[in-house]
DNA sequence: TTGAAAGCGCTAACAC
DNA sequence: GTGTTAGCGCTTTCAA
């Protein structure tokens, strides 16, 4: 690996100059430039990032912090997130925290010292405090999925609220009046906005009843088991709304375990918009985020940020749009 | 961000012995070790890694370079391999090449003079030069679905040969008798190793016939399309093997679309064992690779290269296995 | 327009 | 046992 003094001695100029000519500062003439370029090439010299960072310089990568990288929703942001870094030259690394809140501020800890210049937490757990410790480092962030602004870190999430009021909205006209929610967990405020919807939506048509509400943890196997207690306690519901596609599909393999035929007897909706939505059998009905929409605008904002650009705006939330396939439909009158 | 002097400083001691008990380097009295400890809890002190680079450590991070991160068989491998990272204490960066060779030559060039200590390369389609840059650069690395060993690199896979003849003698004792193939792009590996399975147990029983053979790209989508396009050719096929669970499922959606019913009419397998091939309905039946067993293989093994632990095996041909759900079965007689 | 040199935080001889 | 110091490869004043 050649470094910039090889590249100096043969152009026959000094470090500096070398360093000049990468980082396109200063004046150099153009005799120079064009033998520090030859020089480069035909060592085939590449800066040490180590290096660069060291004489404060950005290491050029972010880190994309999700739940789980095997759920289809955060390997399709995590594709997005990735293309945007990779057109701007910088490296992604990814981390699962399992819903461990420890893991997730250990990548703070293990991470914010390997130079990493910019963190995208999605579906985060993390505290005030956690970001206050990014914050005093000055490491730029965004968190998806999160209420409001939190001084200094930028928010982008989706209109949680407004799509499980179309949902729910949906369920009604078609004929549901025994309408459950498998929410998802409570810590996170993608579930509380989505339930916020569901029950308000359920409360101003006077369907609201709050056993019909079951929580899962965002997998196909909660979504199968929060259905299975919900049909225990009622025999009778006619539409679901699960807080996610994955619960919403492990739904309706309960449903259809129970005998329950998928839309005459029982509509399905669910909220994410991820491929398999489209490979289930009937299709599922969702709320569908853009998500590489979501993923690029994150990766975009915080590679903005980490060049120094600052975001004008604080917050942005996508819109959601229903999606409707054969889960959810004609019911047997 | 404190330094190792700001430590020194508070410990009354010089950088080298915080160095030393940072590294647990040379003796160091207990005495001194303890003030130095006391001392980097206080600062809560974490050590520089672009310094420690620059002073020829690892920077304790590897890479992943995958064709497409939200293709499930990636997603679930990317998992294990962070999962076993993590629990080293290494970093995980992640690329998607999109089959684009030029871009996955673009990491190796990017990632390396970032530090990566090093690569895993998945489904790769590197050629012996590329290779060699990165053994002369002796970064580690270990390659996926390759077809032998290449010397100084690990190789690991599944047996997918053996995979392919145990899918398709499935097939034809299910009593099928015109069996296609939807193999993946020819530049893998992995797909002329199942191609080939494919081929010889047709062979041998006499029921090869190339013309069943349609090549796809390994998306849902393109198993559709070849499927039609067999399909049209030969309307009465009555045995699917797709060279994975992707293009399995995208036949199965075209097989429906078609007016046949699976495994009534057509029986089809895929290969890999992806988790959504038990949401589909009926149950797609195929060849299992025990993908994070493989993740968390070439996880340790690239790691463990890293520390210099050389590895004693060069090529591990993991187990596969025929996982039988709907997607095959009784067939009209 | 260019060069010399200090310094970024750390490791590893080499002294003591 | 512990301290001193010379780099590692780069950026950036400060001079020239």
């Amino acid at each position: 690996m050649s470094t910039i003094k090889d590249v100096a001695n043969l152009a026959n100029v000094s470090v500096a100059t070398v360093s000049r000519v990468m980082n396109s500062s200063d004046y150099v003439s153009e005799e120079t430039r064009a033998k520090v370029l030859n020089a480069i090439e035909e060592l085939k010299y590449k800066p040490s990032s180590a290096a660069r960072v060291l004489a404060g310089k950005k290491m050029m990568s972010i880190a994309l912090v999700v739940p789980d990288i095997s759920n289809p929703f955060f390997s399709e942001l995590a594709r997005a997130v990735e293309d945007v870094a990779q057109k701007n030259g910088f490296s992604l690394f990814i981390g699962n925290f399992y819903n461990k809140n420890t893991r997730e501020k250990d990548y703070i800890k293990s991470m914010s010292n390997k130079y990493i210049d910019g963190f995208i937490f999605a579906s985060s757990t993390l505290t005030e405090e956690d970001i206050d410790t990014l914050i005093k480092k000055e490491i730029p962030m965004v968190v998806m999925d999160r209420a409001a602004t939190i001084g200094g870190c930028t928010v982008i999430k989706c209109k949680n609220y407004d799509g499980a009021c179309i949902a729910t909205n949906h369920l009604i006209q078609l004929g549901c009046r025994e309408i459950a929610h498998i929410s998802g967990p409570g810590e996170f405020v993608t579930s509380m906005e989505r339930l916020k919807g569901f029950e308000d939506t359920l409360k101003s048509h006077g369907l609201y009843n709050p056993s019909l509400i079951s929580h899962g943890d965002f997998t196909i196997d909660g979504g199968r088991q929060a259905m299975r207690s919900l049909l225990n306690t009622h025999p009778n519901i006619d539409g679901v709304f699960a807080a996610n596609d994955l619960m919403a599909i492990g739904a309706m393999k309960e449903l259809k375990a129970m005998g329950k035929e998928v839309p005459r007897d029982v509509s399905v909706c669910g909220f994410d918009g991820v491929q398999i939505g489209d490979i289930v059998e009937p299709g599922l009905t969702t709320i569908a985020q853009p998500i590489y929409e979501l993923g690029s605008l994150a990766s975009q904002t915080i590679i903005d940020a980490t060049m120094g650009k600052l975001n004008s705006k604080d917050t942005y939330e996508l819109d959601i749009k229903l999606v409707e396939r054969g889960s959810t439909g004609k019911m047997r009158v």
